[in-house]
DNA sequence: CGTCGCTTTGATCATGATCAAGGGATGTGG
DNA sequence: CCACATCCCTTGATCATGATCAAAGCGACG
């Protein structure tokens, strides 16, 4: 039996898919770690498609687990304006950061049928105290999140369409491969256009014409929810792609050995 | 004497100023944890204007406080186009997050003449073993700094270049109020038109008309680096500013209490 | 067969970029 | 004290990226 797994393998009774390349990994769980997230958990729930697993501007103090499926995290604006600040995959906890506020600060929703596990946010804070290891673990994830929404701001802030959308392709890639819903080129996208323009802050029409210039260039297919990524490194150059913001170093050599043995402490 | 402190009051030898209004803080501090943190630093070092102190691409294994003064972050694409991520307060970190990666994600420039304490990402991750709660207050900090991001990825996707002023202005008198450093309407701001541009992705000649505009309405002066805000309520409902994603939880109410019995409750 | 949700296309509009030049400050060397 | 350079702000004119408005395909599904 394997003696590590990510986030994503402690949901699924799936084997954890190997990192391509061996790429480090911020967060990987000792087993042990992992058995202990899954007995924190409470009784996971399915949701719909399109289903909402938090409302902005309510109350809640519970994360959620998001054990399969995908899921949005968006801010509807005052006017109706919508701006999805990044895809939810599995392994993934929805709730963060929005739940660390008195008043959710965004709303989460699934693009496909999902599981999610509600797990109280004073369990996890708990972890400080009772499995520092973990916590460090699953903060230090936390903070590499930040990574992400930086890279979205450049994306949106100072390049052109063309280039955010063949960016936010990539991105996309290599964060499914990690948790095993890529191959090299393809994977599964399940976001309609729209979902897509308010991703990177475009409007339908002119979304739909830049995806169309990508297919005529020969970089990429997207159709019924399929990406086909042709040519990645011509897609990487034009988009200034570099994935190293999603590689966070790994945390589990940074930490100090652990003192006792590993049953833990 | 104080009993408590904040990032901010850690550094510098004034007594921590009380936060308007009673707001929640995240990231409060006893006494006897910014003692802690004090005596991790390394030797401060004084920083002139304008200069680095991380530089993207290199390697960077320490974080460095700013004691005092103010930053940038931000990134340089590959055709030199600048991306502004955000303002570094006194208080804050530099390096978070772009040090927890094998290359420096993003280089931090100084606004004013600063002063920083390095201090050793290993140090920092010690903590979880050593004073757990320590921990947990600072890296929920770094955590909250996700949901700045955030904002900023909504304020550049769907918001118009006068909304995404307005509400940069917001955010910083928020901000700097919290630590001291803007009473109810008023900050000095040492940033360029080019620098406030490149933050919000705006072009200088454009930067400057709204600034304009913000000016002819009345709503906002800025001017040889000091900004005032005419009126505050006026300014929020055009920016569709709302301060609550400034203001996480308090981590310290939500920790399980302390099992022994220092000097805290 | 009709509706609904999504994509596609076309035409027009406007927000904001770009290019170019001038205007103050401030500072520096002669 | 002046000439000059530099940095930043300001203004004007033009351009283009991408928004908006409108309507037509097009499956899928009841």
């Amino acid at each position: 039996m394997n003696r590590e797994g990510n986030l994503r393998s402690i949901a699924s009774t799936a084997a954890p898919r190997p990192r391509p390349g061996g790429a480090p990994d911020g967060i990987t769980l000792l087993q042990e770690e992992a058995e202990i997230l899954r007995s924190m958990r409470d009784a996971e729930r399915t949701v719909r498609r399109g289903g909402e697993i938090i409302r902005q501007g309510q109350k809640c103090s519970t994360l959620f687990l998001l054990e399969d499926g995908l899921g949005i995290r968006y801010k509807i604006l005052a006017d109706g304006r919508r701006q999805i600040l990044n895809v939810l995959l599995p392994g993934e906890f929805a709730g963060v950061p929005g739940s660390f506020f008195e008043t959710a600060l965004y709303s989460i929703k699934t693009l496909t049928d999902a599981v999610v596990s509600p797990i109280p946010l004073s369990r996890v804070l708990g972890l400080f105290e009772t499995h520092p290891r973990l916590a460090a673990k699953l903060f230090w994830s936390f903070a590499c999140e930040a990574a992400i929404y930086a890279e979205h701001v450049i994306a949106i802030g100072r390049r052109s369409a063309l280039e955010r959308v063949a960016h936010f392709l990539l991105e996309l890639l290599s964060r499914l491969q990690a948790v095993g819903l890529a191959d090299a080129r393809c994977y599964k996208l399940p976001m309609t256009q729209e979902m897509i323009g308010d991703m990177l802050g475009l409007s339908i029409p002119y979304l739909n014409r830049v995806l169309q210039q990508l297919r005529a260039e020969g970089l990429v297919a997207f159709d019924g929810g399929k990406v086909v990524i042709h040519d990645v490194s011509a897609l990487s150059a034009l988009a200034d792609f570099e994935q190293g913001y999603l590689r966070p170093l790994s945390i589990g050599e940074l930490l100090p050995p652990c003192r006792a043995a590993p049953g833990s402490q």
